[in-house]
DNA sequence: CTCATGGTTAGATGATTAGCTAATTATCGA
DNA sequence: TCGATAATTAGCTAATCATCTAACCATGAG
C-alpha cells in the first residue's frame, strides 16, 4: 500500500501510467515522452515495478511495460472504500462478474 | 496531487486519517495512538495539512484536527476516474442525481 | 564475431524525509 | 502573574530520493 502511494506521488510516474493506459509500451518509447535521462527513467520504472503497478515483458532487445490496472484499482478504490468513499457495493452476486476484470 | 499521494504514502499518516474518520480529534489524543514523539507527530500533521487532507482548528490549548473527506475523495476517485476506474457507468442521465453527492 | 541499439547498473550529488531531544510559544487555571 | 499543559519550532542525524554521467550487459543484424 505504501509502495503504491509512494509510486503515485511522482508526476513522472503518474504520467507513465497514463501513457500505458493506451497499451503496452517499450521503455525506450516511454523515455521519448520525458525530458530526463534514460537511467532516471529506468529508476522510475523500477519503482513502478516494485509497487506492482506495471509488468515488464522482455521482447527482443526491448522491454515492454504493461499497466497492471487491477492493482491500481485495488489500491485506490480499496483505500477509498475504507473511508466509505465512492464505491457502490456490488449489491447482487450477478454484478460481481461484471466488476471483476 | 503529488502532495496528497505523498501524504498517503506513510502508514502513520494513513492511520491518522482513519482515526479522524470517527470525528475531529486533538493532536495530543492522536499522539496517544502512536509510538513516536510528539514533534514527529506534529511533522506528520504538517504534511497532512499541506496536502489539505486535514483542517486544524484551535480550541483552547488544543488543536482539533478534522478530516477533509472531500479532498481525499476528489484526489482518490478523480485519479481513479482518469483511468476509467471505479466509475459506476451512469448509463442514463437519471442516474447522475444519485451518484452526485 | 563484431557492432550498434536498448536498457540497466555503478557511483556521485543535492534535496528531502522521518526520527530524535531540547527549546519555544500559547493558553488556561489558580 | 506564575506555573502547568498542548503543541510547534529549532537543530541535528541517518536514510532515502531524483537526477546526472559513465560504464556495463544483452540481443539482433551483418
Amino acid at each position: 500500500m505504501s509502495r503504491v502511494f509512494r509510486a503515485l506521488s511522482d508526476p513522472t510516474r503518474r504520467r507513465v501510467l497514463q501513457l500505458l493506459r493506451a497499451g503496452p509500451m517499450s521503455a525506450g518509447d516511454l523515455c521519448l515522452h520525458f525530458d530526463v535521462s534514460k537511467p532516471t527513467m529506468s529508476a522510475h520504472f523500477s519503482v513502478l515495478r516494485e509497487a506492482d503497478l506495471v509488468h515488464a515483458e522482455k521482447v527482443g532487445k526491448s522491454i515492454l511495460y504493461h499497466l497492471k490496472l487491477s492493482v491500481l484499482e485495488e489500491a485506490l478504490l480499496g483505500f477509498a472504500q475504507s473511508f466509505g468513499l465512492g464505491v457502490e457495493p456490488p449489491a447482487v452476486a450477478s454484478d460481481i462478474v461484471e466488476t471483476q476484470r
